[in-house]
RNA sequence: CGGGGUGUAGCGCAGCUUGGUAGCGCGGCUGGUUUGGGACCAGUAGGUCGUAGGUUCGAAUCCUAUCAACCCGACCA
């Protein structure tokens, strides 16, 4: 990727409807712009991110053996009747009708969808465990959307959905959720906690939240000297009491801030049964199947990362999830035909070596394109002028800090690798 | 939905109190000088002041209505 051909969208004013550190960073970096009330277009580098996210989520579900599919957004108002929330699900259901006036609403969750799917799917219990999952946008009417894409109303969400004989396996197959659950967002290198939780109007049995740790989360999260959490929502329930102070103090649990990134849930067989779902067992016994659904919230996930990851000068983003590896910045390359070629070799070899990296070779100031980057928080810095192209060798510079050493070409890979 | 403030150039803002047909910074474009951490000089383009109506000789400015987005609250995976 070269610099000069791929649109930045990089500005020095801050925005000023922006709030929070996160919607303020993803305006001026470039990474998203609103298109209206609660929905945002996502620009280049916003979408790179958007990617490396769904990446490791893709992959830690492949990992359990979850796979992927991809249903419609639009959904028809039957399905949503026979599961019985046409009604309670409320205003933030958005309804419409088409051509032929028969009613729909944009899909905030998918449960209706894939138990329809299922139910006409399935023909022997032999076939369960079913374990599927999808990537997409998801619509929730929200009374007032806010803090940019952190509580947006269009969304990029990854639900999965499990389908089981019996509560055992529904149970054991929750754990293998969780766990992967744990290792994505480690793999995220975000400071995050799991929480008890309440299960609100997706229903079932028993549900955990995970929570990126910010002070400007939403949720309040009681977390105890193990890490082991407890949603504020539901500790008023367990200590019958609303004042967190107190509960904090006498269960000795530390009050934190959360943002909510992850949500699974134990559904049982509240959409098989009113939906009918069922299959027969070896015995010929019907059974309704027990069903699990398993959410992230990964739009939300840029937004929690850099309320973690940030600076006066900008973004600065974990390695996992930088929209590029390194940026390689070459000072007056189009004036100077030596770092121009050496650059660009160095730009080669570091593709060769399937690093993500974009190669800054915009006619423009050091000071323009440092700036720029840091705002956009890519980790690395390669630059390269007059006398590192004269002495085979780079600058190197990692992102919040100030020191800059020099490498030698063969070193380096080793050191952006390391 | 209740409360609050806000809509003026791509972005950030001033002008409104006290009506006289728009200005600043950033950004853009052209030329020149610069160039190892957001350069400087000169020139230049870009706005029927959210929309509609009203008052007035005259409205960005006063009045009414309306729309939009933002903040607080209720609400929310």
């Amino acid at each position: 990727m070269k610099a000069s051909k791929y649109p930045l969208f990089t500005q020095k004013n801050e925005p000023s409807d922006a709030e929070i550190i996160s919607h303020k960073l993803m305006i001026k970096a470039g990474l998203v712009r609103q298109q209206s009330s609660g929905q945002y277009s996502f620009l280049p580098i916003g979408l790179r991110i958007l990617k490396k996210i769904e990446n490791i989520i893709r992959q830690e579900m492949n990992a359990i053996g979850s796979a992927e599919i991809l249903m419609p957004s639009i959904q028809p108002r039957e399905l949503w009747q026979e599961s019985g929330r046409w009604d309670d699900y409320g205003p933030e259901l958005l309804r419409l009708n088409d051509r032929h006036d028969r009613e729909y609403c944009v899909g905030p969750t998918f449960e209706e969808v894939i138990t329809d799917l299922i139910r006409k799917e399935l023909n022997s219990y032999k076939q369960l465990p079913i374990n599927l999952y999808q990537i997409s946008s998801k619509f929730r009417d929200e009374i007032r959307p806010r803090f940019g894409i952190m509580r947006a109303r269009e969304f990029t969400m990854k639900d999965a959905y499990s389908f089981h004989m019996d509560n055992t396996c529904l149970d054991e197959w929750y754990e293998v959720y969780k766990e992967a659950y744990n290792k994505i967002f480690t793999r995220l290198q975000l400071e995050y906690t799991m929480v008890d939780a309440d299960s609100g109007n997706i229903g079932g049995s028993k549900s955990n939240e995970f929570h990126v740790i910010a002070d400007t989360g939403e949720d309040d999260l009681l977390i105890d000297k193990h890490g082991v959490g407890i949603n504020f929502e539901i500790a008023k329930e367990k200590y019958k009491t609303d004042d967190i102070e107190k509960i904090s103090s006498e269960n000795d649990l530390i009050h934190k801030k959360g943002i909510e990134v992850g949500h699974i849930f134990k559904l049982g067989d509240k959409y098989s049964k009113s939906m009918n779902l069922s299959i027969a067992d070896s015995e010929n016994n019907s059974h309704f199947l027990q069903m699990g659904c398993y959410g992230i919230g990964v739009s939300r996930i840029i937004a929690a990362a850099i309320e973690q990851n940030y600076d006066a000068n900008g973004i600065i983003w974990p390695k996992s999830i930088s929209p590029f590896d390194v940026v390689l910045i070459e000072i007056d390359g189009d004036k100077n035909k030596d770092v121009r070629e050496y650059s660009e070799n160095i730009y080669e070899m570091l593709i060769d070596k399937e690093l993500d990296i974009i190669l800054d070779d915009r006619n423009a100031k050091l000071g323009n394109k440092l700036n720029d980057w840091e705002l956009i928080g890519v980790p690395q810095f390669i630059i390269i002028g007059r006398s590192e192209a004269q002495n085979n060798e780079v600058t190197y510079k990692k992102r919040g800090s100030a020191e800059k050493d020099t490498l030698k070409h063969d070193d380096i890979y080793n050191v952006l690798t390391s």
